[in-house]
DNA sequence: CATCTGTTTCAATAATTTCTGAAAGAACCG
DNA sequence: CGGTTCTTTCAGAAATTATTGAAACAGATG
């Protein structure tokens, strides 16, 4: 017997379980998992919704909604609305997953790059000179030295790659993404 | 008073902290804080060490150790090494950064953004066809698969680029990194 | 300014993730 | 074999993180 569906229910459903891989795949980058969702519900209907009707679609309380909205607008990947008569704040996401992404790298850069950086060179800087040492001891701190300057090497390419391909204004990352996809055809 | 210090002690706390940034970092990617710190461990001293050793280093239990180590094992950035005479199993780190995070990157797009693609398809073919609706509730179907076409073709893009750039064998990544960072000079 | 509507904060609690340690499992050895 | 060494597993404990709900706050409104 087949179980006949209205267009709505259908299109919730859809939109039920894109929110729940959203969701999911959040977590799995140390990013919560409510807050994956409510991007997500905001994304896929397109509507500007207040905190009320997030707070009813994702059953999530009061607390956890205006949290979850607050992170988000943090990382700039949504916005305040308002609508005209309605004293409530209405929020929409960003529809160009391109620049939502570029919202998200960027953030992460400055939040959890950046800080690393600046550790390694402290600790570059703490490290013992090989030139104080000699035979066995001057191999190993020379190997020392170059493994950290390896990863800061690293980490710097990355800043830069970061900085000029996923700025808020260019558009560098996608064109370069797209041209290099077509590479292989 | 200064206080003078050995250049083991130096060096030792020097991987001490190279190790709490790394562990730190990682938590923020949604990985274990320990099994980032074993790697580490395995990185910045370059020797090749075995189970009690990781152990002791770090304060963990053996239970712990060898969860982290399989992990590391899984994710293909270290690998075991045997020792003449010692029938302990010894672990070393890749020493070479790119090649590390090739594997951290392939690794995630496998576990992490296949899945999400497979479920997009998923989600777009149980979707409710706009042909089948009229006025505004076409336009509001519609919407909606253009919504899941353009996070499908980002995420297309996406797995296209780590797999030309990524891959086990080449070194597209690192050389594209470097020609790109110097473009900005 | 009293009240009403809407938003934020935060201590308490719940859920989840990580870690431990002891026991079981493997592999080697004489 | 039985003993020894090393490794893995996993149930329970500990630590961490996310969520709630009620109170404080902020701003409009009459």
């Amino acid at each position: 017997m087949p179980k006949p569906q209205g267009q709505h229910e259908q299109l919730t459903l859809a939109q039920d379980r894109f929110i729940a891989s959203w969701g999911q795949m959040a977590g799995a980058w140390g990013i919560s998992r409510t807050m994956a969702e409510a991007h997500a519900l905001l994304y896929i209907t397109g509507h500007p919704m207040n905190t009320d009707e997030i707070m009813d679609r994702l059953q999530i309380s009061r607390g956890n909604a205006s949290m979850s909205i607050r992170a988000l607008l943090d990382w700039g990947i949504i916005s305040r609305t308002h609508k005209r008569g309605d004293r409530k704040e209405y929020f929409e996401a960003d529809q160009d997953v391109w620049s939502m992404f570029r919202s998200i790298v960027r953030e992460r850069m400055k939040r959890e790059v950046e800080p690393l950086l600046a550790t390694l060179y402290e600790i570059r800087d703490a490290s013992p000179a090989p030139d104080d040492a000699t035979g066995k001891d001057q191999k190993e701190l020379l190997a020392h030295q170059k493994r950290l300057e390896e990863m800061l090497s690293f980490m710097k390419v990355m800043e830069k790659l970061s900085q000029r391909f996923v700025s808020p204004s260019g558009s560098g990352l996608e064109l370069a993404a797209k041209l290099l996809s077509k590479l292989d055809r």
